[in-house]
DNA sequence: AGACTCCCCGGAAACGTTTACAAGTCGGGA
DNA sequence: TCCCGACTTGTAAACGTTTCCGGGGAGTCT
């Protein structure tokens, strides 16, 4: 009887077939009673037994090119290694994983050539939809989101015509809340370290620390302002040179690995933090609170952004007819001892807008607030 | 002549029947331009050209199905934010990314149930091989990987008759390396903050700890022995503890996260680092670099461990038929400043083993040597 | 008793690709 | 002129799953 070999796959290993045919029945029925939908008491113990024994598992390949779809989404974020990606990767894997499909992690590099080349590879259908958190957008960027036959979701600064579905936040505000911090604290010369104006979220920053210090009365001395990237060595570096030409008695960053760059710069120069110079960071991340002092950093609610947009894609997965939506995230500003002077050195007073952050609770592992990016 | 419906897919993109259709050949032909093998002069541009015209992409599910593997490769670790899994992950994905294959990043939590479950949803084929990390061991893991239908090679220490593949470290001998150093700058009274001993790493740091003291002829004291798990909060409150009730001259961490967070707790409780206390963590990770003063860490090579993990499921995948592997890498010792009292604490002296890592060179994002784990 | 409903089952088609196989064309050499 | 090889092409079968559809049996209602 056995003419053509249905029974196992080619490298041996069981198929529906090979159930079917030990329970002797189709593979109609073998399919049907192992999803749970129909058959006879007798065929649903007959199929879970032969199922058993020989070790049936359900081939995903398979599976997906019948259902049209893959159970992933994809995630691409330029740098792994900033904590800010991390929190805001935990947060949209919670959410993917609570839809039963698992998270797929793209590292860009922030590469025009790589991100664009990951949205055209879209169109093979390897994943049901994508997370892209770009700190560069470009027109071939959109481009290939709105031709893209799977959903895209933007994390960060989009052209406000661009039909693409996006969560963001407000990092001109952010800047605003850590200038007004800073100058309510009394200090007059701030000193800001940011990353490459030509991204989104360079640009944003820039504009917003000229027009936060404008709102103030406080001239904008180029002498203070510092450019590098987003890592920790150009945070170290940079706070370096500007020191070396200005004296500023506070000092704003980008984000927090520039942030932490620059106060092992202001350690290691003998300067005090808070007393000789207040610093404060972007982006809240678990770093903040690692380092002695702990930092003070602009929340741009990371985790908050990454759990929207995961929301928003799923949606979007499950009805791909849905208008364009554009979701925001608001700023806040969590107070610690790197900008406090007279404030406890020991722990940090408690932020301003967030639960405290005090070092004896809450373990790192699993953030409740969010560390946010570099990314709007 | 339209009679079944052949042209494009279900939602309307196109297909090889499409392009075929529309250049007036067969499936067959069109697959094997677009595949570059085969087909006359003319036909290569007929179909070319109706590829193009309506922008046919082939669907990378229907051709994992065809070809049996999907071009996916898994990586399985305890924490995503631990940043010695960060430059593991990195490695690896550099290996895997060579191969034209992508990686898809699970985190377990360190979870038995997790990484079981993990194991055993490999049957299902949704991608051709995996790394795993695991923190933990136990029987059901190695039952789950020996049974496994696609191939798993594991970072990390394995009982010796376990036929799986296997890159490790010596971590007995990094601590060893750790204590040496802290005994020829003349500590005695020697803290220890380890990880949970129910794991691997945890009693491996420990009985090599245990060992290395009494080769020097230090009594162990267990007052000077913290068990927290391995985050930054655990290794805070630990260090805390441990001060709060013996007075110990130097502090060796089982990991950097915990190293920090014993740092924390030692400036916070107002505490000289190093002159007072001498400190070391383990991994050798990004994060020793950002301290104040920079921390000196035990390397355990895993960027080059995963590097080697990956090459290894590679190599494995290409011919299954190979035997069991081990590999090891060895330890070593970066001195930094936190445990060289008088050595300069700007920027720490040239670590002894591996190039100098001084604070005006490489960027952290991509640093040439490894950031290790709490993994062997 | 006949008709109608309900449920279960198996055959076969579909998802979109690659590829084995056979048939056909063309040219060159005997 | 005929044969044989090289090359191209199309048909059809896989890969392993889900699902539509029609047939058949059992039970119920009229």
């Amino acid at each position: 009887m056995g003419r053509k070999r249905l029974q196992p796959s080619a490298d041996g290993r069981p198929t529906v077939h090979t159930v079917a045919a030990r329970a002797g029945v189709s593979i109609a029925s073998a399919s049907r009673v192992l999803n749970g939908v129909g058959g006879s008491a007798e065929t649903i113990r007959r199929v879970r037994e032969a199922a058993a024994e020989v070790g049936y598992v359900p081939n995903a390949i398979a599976r997906s090119l019948q259902a049209q779809r893959t159970g992933l989404v994809a995630l691409a974020v330029a740098d792994i290694g900033n904590p800010v990606y991390v929190a805001m990767m935990r947060a949209i894997e919670a959410v993917v994983a609570s839809s039963g499909r698992q998270l797929l992690v793209h590292a860009t590099g922030g590469e025009i050539d790589s991100e664009t080349d990951l949205l055209r590879r879209l169109a093979n259908r390897y994943v049901d939809g994508m997370v892209m958190s770009p700190i560069r957008i470009t027109d071939s960027h959109l481009d290939a989101i709105v031709v893209s036959p799977v959903p895209v979701v933007v994390v960060g600064q989009l052209p406000d015509d661009a039909p693409v579905d996006n969560v963001r936040t407000d990092s001109r505000a952010g800047v605003a809340l850590a200038v007004d911090h800073l100058v309510a604290a009394g200090r007059q010369r701030i000193g800001f370290v940011n990353g490459p104006l030509d991204t989104v979220p360079g640009a944003a920053r820039d504009a917003g620390f000229r027009a936060a210090l404008a709102s103030h009365g406080i001239p904008v001395d180029e002498r203070l302002i510092e450019v590098g990237d987003f890592q920790y060595a150009a945070g170290r570096d940079a706070a370096a040179r500007l020191f070396a030409r200005a004296e500023p008695d506070a000092l704003l960053c980008a984000n927090d690995l520039i942030a932490v760059g620059a106060l092992h710069a202001l350690l290691s120069a003998g300067r005090r933090v808070p007393e000789d110079v207040a610093l404060v960071g972007m982006d809240d991340t678990e770093l903040a609170q690692m380092t002695f002092p702990q930092l003070s950093s602009v929340s741009l609610g990371s985790a908050d952004r990454g759990r929207r947009a995961a929301e928003l894609l799923l949606e979007r997965i499950a009805d791909p007819d849905l208008p364009p939506r554009r979701e925001h995230v608001a700023p806040s500003l969590a107070v610690r001892a790197s900008s406090t002077v007279g404030g406890p050195t020991r722990s940090g007073p408690p932020p301003t807008r967030r639960p405290a952050t005090g070092p004896a609770s809450r373990p790192p592992a699993a953030p409740a607030d969010g560390a946010v990016g570099v990314t709007s």
